[in-house]
DNA sequence: ACCGCGTACGAACCA
DNA sequence: CGTACGCGGT
């Protein structure tokens, strides 16, 4: 029986049950839509592409989309095709769609991720491009194993060309729908041609061990799709309609993708916010959704820019940073919320400071401060540019006993011993898997160095076997010697017995795990599998391997297991879970007690908070050195974005922060305000001046602040004050624009306009942090000092004083 | 085969 | 300041 005649199946069943869905309410979800969100709702035929700007109603307008086109008998629930990028977006919006329908809303199979959705069109026709339906599905730490034993074998320098490059290259490739075959000559020569070389083997050797990578889901779909009409026109009819969330982080392959599903009906509804485009890095392309009307003509561009989160103040903020941008769509943000509370600006002296602030603005916040309601931990976010910003915060939040919880990090799956057992598995399930049997042959150490491992290679590779079967004949051969034999054969013993218990439990072997087509298959309700995991990491010596290490974190590690095999339950078996958890991140454990959130600014995308701290806006720190450089203007840009998604995330009160020096690789620097201060529209911002610290000198004061100071320390104060810092003085020549892709010497670079310190060799001076201490070179406005406590500093000569002045500073 | 030390390098993120 | 890897010693 084909797909297709399955289908024949379902329509008779889902036809009444949308119906239903109608009877039983009465379409209240238009009531409470906004004219603009109406419009994108009712639009439901053509193209049409939602421009939805931060917290206007994007997941609202989309599913009441979903429930219209069901509620009107447009489509069925099957026949709709509806692409996110991330599951957790893909489980709101189902359920969702679920909240308004009821059980009617069940059983649209066809609402997922990109890669989700590939994988289940992929398993159906695998044998298009040379695999078969049961391929695995490898992530990126096995992708790096695997380039490296190609660059291994090519005898080619591995400092040269570093698997994570090659990884990147071909990834970049596959992003942009690129076969080896079609990677244009400019872009291989610029590496003699190693790099599509090695992409070329790479494809072969996945192909051959029946695997594909993340990129290979779409690749191969689109692959598929263009050679084979007829396959392509039965998904044409399948899907009548199409939504896409996200629009403007799809690459060159998902467009395709989507271009060859909707061209024939052209039913198809993309939304984003060009503004929001910030992954760019990993090949979104912003020009997806610039060119959408081009792309289908006659599209109809519908606009939401009534927002409903934040107040004005945070948006006219957040719009004065993104209005530098070129090449925008444009929208206009507005709001019917009160004035609230200006954006708040603060400098501090250093990451640490920061920190500290922070940490005593959120406890204040929480307790309600200044007039302001209290806001929970919950209700508060600090949204950082990159992970290891988060420590300072950690360290901090420990020390006062602050209880925080990072979102992001390493995903649960991407443990250590997650991905061990997850190999044991895929043995077990199928012996045939070599990375597998790579990666655990010696996990637990059975005596089996780099040395047996290749003999069994040799082994295997001369035979044309599998690594299982290669490691069996080089044993009966006599060829692996020692005490590794013994404990090489249980091994292959184990992965035997393992595979014979998942073959007696399921007599009938399916070749793959083809995702049924009727939404309501009744699921096994045996648990075998739950239990041979667990005698299978039992066998394998797998627990007692971290049971008996005595380090700290191996507890945890054993607890991650017992979380992996509960998970286990939820699936039917072994198959089917490792199925899913190739293509499923989920981080959330829901945590009732309070805590403040830490995360990076891409990880915020989608979420809100009352409150929300953004720290670290220095130039190289935020915007990133490494974006400037290797994107230029273009990365600026894509920055900017990122400043804008992080302004937009803030309900009440956000409040922006940056660090005059901060420990960069261990090494302290002086930092510069980042450029998008420049760009917060002053009439929006509140600068806040640091406690502490002589007013705030080293950093941030309002101008005209500070009275009653000596004047020569007023002085001092005045030139670090970020209305007269380089970052708003920059504001004022606006004409005087360099290339901005020319990266701004942040580092190294004076930070007052004449280059001279202003002390002389062997002067004593003080510095708030390292105490006292001597001149002992200086470079421009740079000063090598000897601190009588702290060792010898590079210290930018703003930051240090006169001794004698030093000494009257009440600390 | 495994362990410990020294050196080099450098940090975004989701499927 | 970390971590990741390569080296040499045991």
């Amino acid at each position: 029986m084909t797909p297709w005649e399955d289908n024949e199946a379902f329509e008779a069943a889902a036809v009444p049950l949308s119906q239903r869905a109608l009877a039983q309410r009465p379409a209240p979800y238009l009531d409470d839509l906004n004219p603009a969100q109406r419009e994108a709702v009712e639009a439901l035929d053509g193209p049409v592409l939602m421009l939805a700007g931060a917290g206007t109603g994007k997941t609202k307008a989309l599913t009441a989309r979903i429930v219209h086109l069901l509620a009107l008998g447009k489509a069925r629930p099957h026949e709709i095709l509806a692409v996110t990028f991330t599951n957790k977006a893909a489980r709101e919006m189902k359920d969702r769609v679920l909240r308004m329908l009821g059980p009617a809303g069940e059983g649209m199979p066809w609402m997922g991720t990109f890669h989700s959705l590939s994988v289940k069109i992929l398993r159906r026709h695998a044998e298009l491009v040379g695999l078969k339906p049961s391929f695995t599905i490898l992530d990126t730490d096995d992708q790096l194993r695997l380039l490296k034993q190609l660059i291994q074998a090519r005898n080619i320098d591995d400092k040269r060309w570093p698997p994570r490059m090659l990884a990147g290259l071909i990834d970049g490739w596959k992003n942009r729908a690129l076969t080896p075959a079609r990677v244009p000559s400019s872009d291989g020569a610029a590496y003699n041609n190693v790099g599509t070389e090695i992409y070329a083997e790479y494809q072969d050797r996945l192909r051959t061990l029946n695997a594909c990578d993340f990129g290979d889901l779409l690749l191969h779909c689109v692959e598929i799709f263009k050679t084979h009409p007829d396959v392509l026109a039965q998904y044409q009819r399948w899907f009548r309609y199409i939504l896409v969330d996200e629009y403007q982080d799809t690459n060159v392959c998902q467009y395709l993708w989507l271009r060859l599903l909707a061209q024939a009906h052209r039913n198809i509804c993309c939304v984003g916010d060009d503004d929001q485009s910030i992954y760019g890095w990993r090949g979104a392309e912003v020009g997806n959704i610039l060119r959408f009307e081009k792309d289908f003509p006659g599209a109809k561009v519908i606009r939401l820019e009534q927002n409903y989160r934040s107040t004005p103040h945070i948006l006219a903020a957040a719009s004065g940073v993104i209005a530098a941008n070129a090449n925008r769509l444009g929208k206009t943000l507005w709001t019917e919320a009160e004035t609230g509370e200006k954006v708040r600006l603060i400098g501090h002296w250093d990451g640490e400071e920061e920190a500290r602030w922070i940490g005593e603005e959120i406890e204040a916040i929480q307790r309600g401060t200044r007039g302001w309601a209290p806001v929970s931990l919950n209700g508060q976010a600090i949204l950082v540019r990159a992970s290891h910003q988060m420590r300072a915060f950690e360290d901090r939040f420990l020390t006062i006993g602050l209880p925080y919880r990072v979102i992001g990090g390493p995903r649960f799956y991407e443990r250590q011993e997650i991905r061990d057992a997850m190999a044991y598995f895929r043995l077990a399930v199928s012996p045939d898997d070599d990375l597998a049997f790579e990666r655990v042959v010696n996990v637990p150490k059975r005596g089996l160095g780099d040395k047996a491992v290749q003999s069994i290679q040799r082994e295997a590779r001369a035979n044309g076997l599998t690594l299982v079967d290669g490691a069996r004949s080089l044993l009966a051969g006599g060829g692996i010697g020692g005490k590794g034999a013994n404990q090489l054969r249980a091994f292959c013993d184990g992965i035997d017995r393992w595979h014979m218990a998942i073959r007696d439990a399921r007599p009938v072997v399916a070749d793959a795990v083809i995702e049924p087509l009727l939404p309501d298959t009744p699921p096994n309700s045996d648990l075998g599998h739950v239990r041979l995991a667990e005698v299978i990491l039992e066998e394998s010596g797998y627990v007692s391997m971290w049971q008996n290490d005595k380090t700290p974190e191996a507890e945890g590690r054993l607890e991650n297991l017992k979380e992996l095999v509960k998970a286990l339950e939820q699936f039917d078996s072994l198959q089917g879970f490792l199925e899913h958890v190739a293509l499923i991140m989920d981080n959330d454990s829901e945590d009732a007690t309070e805590k403040v959130s830490i995360m990076t600014l891409h990880a915020a995308k989608g979420l809100e908070f009352p409150v929300v701290f953004l720290p670290g806006w220095e130039d190289g720190l935020f915007p990133s050195q490494r974006s400037m450089d290797e994107s230029g203007l273009k990365g600026i840009e894509e920055e900017r974005r990122l400043a804008y998604v992080g302004i937009t995330r803030a309900e009440e009160l956000c409040t922006i922060s940056f660090a005059s020096n901060r420990r960069v690789y261990g090494q302290w620097q002086s930092q510069l305000p980042s450029r998008f201060i420049d760009e917060l529209p002053q009439a929006h911002v509140e600068v806040l001046t640091p406690p502490g610290l002589m007013g705030g000198g080293y950093g941030a004061a309002a101008p005209g602040f500070g009275g009653g100071f000596g004047s020569t320390i007023e002085e001092r104060a005045t030139r670090a004050d970020v209305y007269n810092s380089p970052g708003w003085r920059r504001l004022q020549d606006r004409q005087g624009q360099r290339s901005v892709s020319q990266p701004r010497e942040a580092r190294h670079v004076t930070i007052d306009h004449q280059a001279e310190s202003g002390y002389a060799l062997g002067e004593r001076v003080f510095h708030v942090k390292f105490g006292y201490g001597r001149v002992i070179g200086i470079e421009g406005d740079k000063l090598d000092i000897r601190f009588d406590k702290a060792g010898e500093k590079k210290i930018v000569a703003r930051f240090v004083m006169p001794a004698d002045i030093g000494d009257e500073v009440p600390f």
